[in-house]
DNA sequence: AACAATACTTAGACAGTCTTTGTAATTGGC
DNA sequence: GCCAATTACAAAGACTGTCTAAGTATTGTT
């Protein structure tokens, strides 16, 4: 609902940034993309069909465990929380990026 | 030569990182991937197979031209220098990373 | 009644990186 | 003198992951 540009910077981050969401707590699909949307003041727009792939990629890799459950609002939704797995992965997603931003920081932001 | 990781991070940095590296003075492909390599303390490394690609891709967006010279060393190599447009066009992609970066970062250092 | 928002699903398109293989000349080590 | 590594480019095909688009269904708003 906000942004234009074609986020293939997003590749490969929207792991971590799910990941870490849930690191929080349990949260529905619908519910993590706005967050992620939130939480980065809209920088960061997670498409419906970038979303769902990605969970049951990452639930298929046993990062996350789902069951059915309610929102907050009262409707059906498909509860997602971290596996023990998962919250090793956020923490080598988190390193990684943080490694390649300061390597690519390097470079872009020199002189 | 150096990494391991299956770099998807690197989807849609390596444009500007090349930007970036041709801003300093016109370069040949291989100098610039090893460059990229050098100033990031090797961690972003650049595979040939998506070096080339990257630069004709360039090329054929009007950013980068390119003409055959001779490399330091003496043998024949294709410099790239880059255009008014690509100048453009780096200073547009370095805003949006920037950008890109600080929301993720919101999300991932949180806490 | 119509529309926006919530919530999920899936197919197919698309873009960009990687693997692999190839060419060719030069340099370095043993 | 020979073989491996390095320099330098090229290109096919695989692969991964995001996006577009369309659909289902329910609830809330105007």
């Amino acid at each position: 609902m906000a942004a234009k540009t074609p986020n293939t910077l997003l590749h490969g981050s929207l792991d971590a940034l799910i990941l870490k969401t849930l690191a929080a707590g349990p949260r529905h699909g619908y519910a993590i993309a706005k967050y992620i949307e939130d939480a980065s003041s809209e920088t960061v727009i997670v498409e419906e069909g970038s979303l769902y792939p990605a969970l049951y990629r990452m639930e298929r890799r046993g990062w996350l465990e789902a069951e059915w459950g309610e929102s907050e609002l009262g409707r059906r939704a498909k509860l997602y929380r971290l596996t023990r797995q998962g919250r090793a992965q956020l923490a080598a997603e988190t390193a990684a990026w943080l490694q390649f931003v300061a390597g690519v920081s390097k470079i872009l932001l020199a002189q």
